[in-house]
DNA sequence: AATGCGTGGAC
DNA sequence: TGTCCAAGCAT
């Protein structure tokens, strides 16, 4: 709870804060250039906001330079294959966003006439755009003052409010005290300073409430429970899954690889044949007829909500021979950077690297 | 509305 | 090693 005579949070505060110690990334706008008028590029914005979801900046970065390299506009994105766009995001994860982020495109370009929507209701309308995402969007490309709640304003918001109800369920009231303090002012800036705010200062663990500039209007600074806020409902521990992945090599280089159904786990991305991944020891599942080899040991990867072992299997084949399951593609079509980390773990090892 | 969906870094 | 965590969305 707050203490009445504690000061309430002044957003202007937090926005010389920004002024001072804003990160210059590859989608923002330098302070002299806004100074001069200059606003953020909303094909960029967008970019980065898609990719930022659920991951960090320093994963982001290269990504999002490698992208408005090859495809520096949102017309030329929608021209794209989607066999590139998916190379082209393999490694960053949650690859649902990649697909979406290619219907949004054209969307854009088809139905938008290449411009980005201004107001948060037709922003959500658009793949892989969300609460989140559209107030982002609205804010720091167009100056509109929407609230934006994404992980680090619940957590800066739970402490300034001292709120303990644990999450999920807390979302609405801190939501609501977000929205309190919204100003009409740069929203777009403020919207990203306390976003700079909870990843820099307002950390999860250990805040360097030393520095921060909504100290004195902050409640669990002042109760001393910052550390052990935002409370979360705990989460169940995961599952172990086995399984086996079929590396067949032509005599030629080709790979035998399969493109995986566009819905569920790394879905459109490129992935070894294999068996099922369950939890009791997987069938023999071959994509061609082979002497195959198990390679000793095995690639350990974790998703979002279970463990995998998997055991790798390699074989070598003759040209002539027809695989049962996917396709051989020849060398340079395929590079093992094109495929999800899990499947590079799989190629690693079995190159014994 | 609870669940499924990646990955890499910090500790 | 394990656990938590990150600028969430779709269903």
């Amino acid at each position: 709870m707050r203490d009445d005579a504690m000061p309430t949070p002044d957003p202007q505060e937090l926005l010389h804060w920004y002024d001072r110690h804003a990160r210059a990334l590859p989608w923002r706008v330098g302070p002299a250039a806004r100074a001069r008028g200059d606003r953020p590029d909303p094909y960029r914005v967008w970019l980065s906001e898609i990719m930022l979801q659920q991951t960090t900046v320093a994963a982001v970065r290269d990504y999002f330079i490698a992208f408005t390299t090859r495809w520096p506009t949102v017309e030329a994105l929608a021209g794209a294959e989607d066999a590139d766009v998916m190379a082209a995001w393999a490694g960053l994860g949650y690859y649902a966003r990649a697909r979406n982020l290619l219907k949004c495109a054209r969307v854009v370009t088809q139905e938008h006439a290449g411009r980005f929507p201004q107001d948060h209701a037709t922003l959500l309308t658009l793949p892989g755009v969300g609460p989140y995402t559209a107030a982002a969007i609205a804010a720091i490309a167009f100056d509109d003052p929407q609230t934006v709640v994404d992980g680090n304003v619940e957590r800066v918001m739970a402490r300034l409010f001292d709120e303990h109800t644990p999450l999920p369920a807390a979302k609405p009231i801190l939501t609501d005290h977000a929205a309190s303090l919204t100003p009409r002012d740069r929203p777009g800036c403020y919207a990203q300073g306390v976003m700079d705010l909870g990843a820099t200062i307002c950390t999860p663990k250990r805040p360097a409430c030393g520095l921060c500039p909504w100290r004195r209007a902050c409640a669990a600074w002042a109760n001393g429970t910052a550390a052990e806020l935002p409370k979360k409902t705990p989460k169940k521990r995961k599952p172990t899954r086995l399984g086996i992945a079929y590396l067949a090599r032509r005599v030629d280089g080709a790979w035998l690889l399969e493109r995986r159904p566009d819905k569920g786990l790394l879905g459109g991305m490129l992935g070894w044949p294999g068996s099922d991944w369950a939890e009791d020891a997987p069938q023999e599942a071959p994509p061609i007829r082979a002497e195959w080899k198990t390679i000793a040991g095995e690639a350990r990867h974790t998703f979002t909500h279970f463990h995998l072992r998997l055991t790798v299997k390699t074989a070598l084949v003759p040209m002539e021979r027809q695989p049962d399951r996917g396709e051989f593609i020849e060398l340079p079509d395929f590079s093992p950077a094109d495929l999800p980390t899990v499947m590079r773990k799989a190629f690693d090892l079995a190159q014994g690297t």
